[in-house]
DNA sequence: TTTTGTTTAACATGAATATGTGATATCCAT
DNA sequence: ATGGATATCACATATTCATGTTAAACAAAA
């Protein structure tokens, strides 16, 4: 049986989520607050639900600073956004503060019960608008990374070497070559890319402008 | 109607999706190739899909690098990895290379279809176990930042300074004061951070491991 | 009040780095 | 087949870095 809890303002949907959940046979529903704040006060006389759907937008504490709180007293605790909100910067907040999953509130009931199940098989629910600004957070910085590096593959690797933090001498040894070879291509990668010390290659390494 | 290609080196795996999605009224699969070689040869003489499905492990070129060629070329077509992989480095290199989804080789067939369907409308296909590691990567960092950082303020300068590519002299003259501070300044950090090289100092500053 | 931590500073020395000059072999493309 | 880029290696040298030792002034903590 898992044990759901719902912090939503809005009375209606509130109330309706969690009759649903509740008639479930695998689920159950017992806490149903309006506020962070109210369910902080519930779970000091109450045992932490295996989930909790969280609204972003509530009266007092936003759900998003509510993330963290509930976190960090109860960290078993997995959260599932459930908000109007698809801008990236809520979606990554909340993330970031500890959430489990985000889902839209066009959701429907049965795909809320899945994503419940879902969770607590391993599994992160998020509607598919949100999979796709997550996933887009991974594919702009990656073309910043093709437009430059003149930088042979030989040279890439040196470039490596000294983002590890080796010496010429152990760079030297991880590609079996000699440490004037190292010397080599340290100097035409210093030209090609218009520096000249390792301090600056591995910050432009590092910054992805490479 | 949604083009769909498959590249896949598994002769019954690639034959098999391509007849069930071939069957489907709404997509129509003509391309199915067992490696990105042939796929791009393929391209030259044809229209480039709407979606790509992509093996990682293939004869050849990797499914990973065949992303970045592809979405250089036909920027327009949106890949979906289909693999076994489940290990965190595939699943982002993938999608930072240009991949809109990740599904695991496990997923059915209708629900291939319905990712296919999905990525068309906006969303991003993923399977659960994935969106779970995507999104442990903004919960994970979100923590390292709390730990951070025995550095004193004056210590956190010389690291920008270290950062910024500048030598210890430079350093010096950027706060005003003598480089032999700036040595000791540095010695300390060193043994803070258990390090004993600039670059490695560079490293765990750009990683935000400070 | 004694200790601890921060910031400043000097002197010394071996190790690592930056840079110049030159050379050979391979592969690719004009 | 000739030139260009890549990858390899050598020798030389001036600069920078890493590290040890020592120590003063000051502030915060025990």
């Amino acid at each position: 049986m898992i044990e759901v809890a719902i912090v939503e303002d809005n009375e209606k949907i509130r109330s309706l989520i969690q009759r649903y959940l509740d008639m479930q046979d695998n689920l159950s529903c017992e806490a149903a607050m309006e506020s962070v704040e109210d369910m902080l006060e519930y779970l000091k006389e109450n045992n932490p639900p295996n989930v909790m759907l969280m609204d972003i937008q509530l009266p007092g504490m936003s759900g998003i600073e509510g993330i963290g709180i509930i976190k960090e007293k109860y960290p078993e605790v997995e959260i599932i956004m459930l908000t109007v909100y698809h801008d990236s910067h809520k979606i990554f907040d909340s993330l970031k503060a500890g959430a489990s999953g985000y889902l839209l509130k066009h959701t429907s009931l049965p795909e809320i019960k899945e994503s419940i199940e879902n969770l607590a098989e391993g599994g992160a629910p998020m509607s598919p608008q949100i999979a796709r600004k997550v996933i887009q957070h991974f594919n702009d910085p990656g073309q910043k990374q093709k437009k430059e590096s003149d930088l042979t593959p030989r040279e890439q690797d040196i470039v490596n070497g000294l983002v590890d933090g080796l010496s010429y001498k152990l760079i030297a040894d991880r590609f079996d070559i000699s440490i004037d070879t190292v010397r080599a291509h340290i100097r035409n990668i210093y030209k090609k890319l218009h520096v000249n010390s390792k301090a600056e290659v591995i910050t432009k390494s590092l910054r992805g402008e490479i």
